[in-house]
DNA sequence: TCAAAAGTGTTAAGTTTACACCCATGA
DNA sequence: TCATGGGTGTAAACTTAACACTTTTGA
C-alpha cells in the first residue's frame, strides 16, 4: 500500500511572467496583492494550485480570469522552493512565462484586478522573489526569441519587419542592424510576407509579415 | 492575516538524474523502488522535501544518503506536476540533473541501496515519468557541456583530453573530429594543461589537463 | 617491429558584422 | 518639398568543418 503520509505537504502555487509586447516597449503585467502577506505590494499575477489540476491547466485558468484568454503561449521556468520565500506559509511556486498578444485580450479583466503593464526595464520592486523571477524570464526569452518563432505570440497577426525588429531590440535590450536582422528573418521558413500593406506606422507603406 | 489554509497541499519531491562518467560511457544511477507504488520498478533516485527543507537541500541530503558525497554539482531542470504522474497520490517532482566524479563516490552507499549505473543509452523503462526527466536531462547536459565548464564534474581531477573528447562524444551522442576538439579546447581559459603525463592509458603518455 | 594511442595545420565553407544611401508617400 | 519610415548589397572578419599523417613507446 502507499503510504507517504508521513511526509510533510506544502502549498504549491504557480506566477507568470506575463509578457505583452505594446508601443515598441516589452512590458509586463503586474498587481497588487490582494491578501497578506505582502498585501499591497506590487507582485505577479499566480494563484494555487488547485486539487487534480495540473501546473499548466493552474497557468491556464489563472491567464483566462485575467486577460480573458484561452490558448496563450506558456512555458515552464523553474521552481522557486527556498523556506521562507513566503513570509506568510511556505510556498513552493512554479514559474511560468506566458507571451500574449496585445490585439485581444480582454482589457477589463485586467482592469478588474487592477492589473497593470509595466515596462520590463522600468519595473518597481516586487514582492518575495518575483523580481528574480522575471529577471530569469527575460533570459529565457531572450534566448528562445532567437532560436523559435516565439516573437510571433507576442504581435499581432499581421506585422512589420519593423515591429518585428523593435519587438526583438526591447527583448535583447540592445539595437540590431537593419539589413542584417532583415537577412536574417529571410532565412527562417516560419516567418512571411504576405500581400498586405500597412499603411498605418508609415505614408510609404510596409508589407506585412506574418508567422506560418 | 496570512489564510492560504482554504488551498490544498501536495507532497513535493526531488528526483536526481545523477549522471556518472566511467568507461568511456555516461552512466545514470538508478535503483529499484523499495515501495508502493511501483514497487520494484526501476526508479530514478528521489525523496520527498522535508519540512524547513528548501529544494536544493532535499537533493543534497539525497545525494548524501546514496553518494556520501558533499558539495555536489546540480542543476534544477523542471517541474513535473501532471495530477496522475504518480498512481499512488499526488507528488509534484522537481527534477535536478546532478554531476558525479566517480573518483570519489562510495561505492558501498549505492550497494547498499540496491542502485546501479547503467549506460544512458541503454536505460530501462523507469516508473511513472522517469524516461522523460531523464531525456530532458540529457538534452539540458548537451547544451551545456559546449557553453560551460559542467565537463569537469564528471572527470577526475587531472584527466587527458582522449578522455575529455569520449565524455563530450559520449553525451551528444556522435563522434567528433579530434583535431577540431582539441582546437576548440585550447580557447577554453577554464582547461589548462599540467605538466604531469598518463603513463595509463597509452605507451607513449598524454599530458594531463585540468579544470581550473 | 608493430600495435595503440597521442599529437599536430591548412583550406574551404559558412556565418556574422559593419556600414550608407535611395525610395515612396502624405502632409 | 520635406520629413518619415521602408527598403536594399557587399566586403572583411570570424567561426566551423573537413581532412591524414607522424610520433612515441612497451610488449
Amino acid at each position: 500500500m502507499t503510504n507517504y503520509s508521513s511526509y510533510p505537504r506544502f502549498f504549491v502555487s504557480v506566477d507568470c511572467v506575463i509578457f505583452g509586447f505594446k508601443d515598441g516597449k516589452l512590458k509586463v503585467l503586474i498587481h497588487k496583492r490582494p491578501y497578506e502577506p505582502g498585501l499591497g505590494e506590487q507582485s505577479l499575477i499566480g494563484g494555487f494550485v488547485q486539487r487534480d489540476e495540473n501546473l499548466e491547466n493552474a497557468v491556464f485558468r489563472i491567464l483566462k480570469e485575467f486577460t480573458g484568454l484561452d490558448n496563450v503561449y506558456i512555458r515552464q521556468l523553474a521552481a522557486f522552493g527556498e523556506v521562507e520565500r513566503d513570509p506568510g506559509e511556505r510556498v513552493i511556486s512554479v514559474v511560468y512565462y506566458v507571451l500574449i498578444n496585445f490585439e485581444n485580450y480582454k482589457e477589463e479583466l485586467t482592469k478588474e484586478h487592477n492589473a497593470t503593464w509595466v515596462d520590463v526595464n522600468e519595473l518597481p520592486k516586487l514582492c518575495f522573489d518575483h523580481n528574480e523571477m522575471v529577471e530569469k524570464a527575460r533570459k529565457e526569452l531572450g534566448e528562445d526569441i532567437k532560436n523559435t518563432p516565439v516573437a510571433g505570440k507576442l504581435l499581432p497577426r499581421y506585422f512589420t519587419l519593423t515591429q518585428l525588429q523593435t519587438l526583438h531590440e526591447s527583448i535583447q535590450g540592445q539595437l540590431i542592424d537593419k539589413r542584417n536582422f532583415r537577412r536574417s528573418i529571410s532565412d527562417k521558413d516560419y516567418i512571411q510576407a504576405t500581400d498586405m500593406i500597412d499603411k498605418v506606422m508609415s505614408r510609404r507603406g510596409a508589407t506585412l509579415y506574418e508567422f506560418k
